[in-house]
DNA sequence: TGCTGCCAATGATGATCGTCAAATATCGAA
DNA sequence: TTCGATATTTGACGATCATCATTGGCAGCA
């Protein structure tokens, strides 16, 4: 068994060791891995690279959460991503060795392992198989990318918050009662960013769902009712309709 | 040098042979592309492959124009991408050995060359510098979405269409004193597609284009004023005001 | 010629959005 | 706690968009 390696990796004792981009290399790129290898623990609002500096290394969210975005001339800026425990970070400019092309900041308190550009160069070399792994990684990036792309072109704004909203309670909500229950991770302008209108419209789409009664808004602490999943195309088809 | 292995190589005649994913290759590996290789010739309006159906090689763009899209389950579509000269389409499916998730149908006459599946797997495996090829590939892929997603928050259609025109015209049109001329080789719908809006709402961007004297439009023929760079800015502003 | 089918353009209308400005709320630091 | 900076909300208004219905143009065909 490979145990032993296991207890040598540095993601061995992470929860997302399974699926690690960095597993499985031969024994011999563990102890390289290893030498690449840091931890860092970034407070909310920490910045873990800038944008248009240059790739130092690969990183993998352990815990927390990451908000990739692109910031324009103007001083705006896109959030175009949402990284979470188990996602990797920083492999588009590490397989193209170019700029960062987002700057990558914490937005609640995060882990982040970082594996040194250097050593990672060398580990990928010598493991084809990772770079099969960091490819599978490109793969879900583009998906992703196409199901927003999809779905700007397809549902309302409105809609969009509403599959929004119950897509982050999935993950930070916690049930109390009936209701779903949680605490925002993003800010409105965030919000507004991922589904692309402005803090004011954002604001008004907040206040649609509301009357609704698909959601209860009370500053970053919002609510849902559980709905069983067999209402759940109804539901779409009444807050398209009203 | 490579000689020999240029004359043997199917992508050795190709125009964009500099640029393949099939290349650089071991010798042994240029026999096995070239059993797997094959080249097919599309009329406009024909289907490379269909969406929901599995992946039956790598497919490379050799010339004409080749549209990706999806096909939504109430009939209607989203045009997710053009593939020109040189672009390399269906490798979502290959590397994760999945259904493709779009259809990609010829635009105009085109010259398709396919390393068959099973073929193009072997070669990757034995070429650890195809995979990585292939990685910048998808990189570039996930570049090109999200330009797309922060044009989509940036700009205003009008801006966008108006730039997509400018780049299209690019590609296809050709010099006609000092003015550009081409014909579109995309539907309205298309365009309204890429643009992310309503057919209804492309005709009428189309006739604002027109009332500013930014483009001439007849149909599928379009003719645009050659504009020095430096005035370019001036011209997006206008456009942006008016 | 007349018909059909498809694409594009237009008109009318209500919904939604961006923008500017102002009011209010929130949060952290003093 | 109080203050001040920032975030959020609200109002007003014009611009833009989606939708439905209609019209016009054009190719293919009986």
């Amino acid at each position: 068994m490979s145990e032993s390696h296991d207890m040598q990796h540095p993601c061995g004792k992470c929860a997302f060791y399974e699926g690690s981009v960095w597993q499985p290399v031969e024994s011999g790129s563990v102890s390289t891995l290893a030498r690449g290898f840091l931890r860092k623990n970034l407070a909310a609002g920490q910045v873990l690279y800038e944008q248009d500096v240059e790739n130092k290394g690969v990183f993998c969210v352990s815990s927390g959460l990451m908000a990739l975005r692109t910031l324009h001339a103007d001083g705006s800026s896109t959030l175009l991503k949402l990284a979470y425990p188990g996602d990797v970070i920083g492999f588009r400019s590490f397989l193209g060795s170019s700029c960062h092309k987002t700057e990558a900041r914490a937005l609640l308190p995060s882990r982040i392992c970082t594996v040194a550009h250097r050593d990672a160069k060398r580990v990928v070399h010598g493991n084809p198989t990772v770079l099969t792994k960091m490819a599978a990684r490109c793969i879900s990036e583009i998906d992703s990318c196409h199901e927003r792309i999809i779905a700007a072109a397809t549902t309302s704004n409105k809609q969009r918050l509403s599959d929004l909203l119950h897509g982050l309670m999935a993950v930070h909500g916690k049930r109390v009662g009936n209701h779903m229950r949680m605490h925002l991770p993003l800010s409105r302008s965030d919000l507004a960013d991922l589904i692309g209108v402005q803090p004011e419209t954002m604001s008004r789409l907040f206040k649609r769902l509301q009357d609704d009664g698909s959601f209860v808004v009370s500053g970053r602490d919002i609510q849902t009712p559980i709905e069983p999943p067999s209402q759940h195309v109804m539901d779409v088809k009444a807050t398209n309709i009203a």
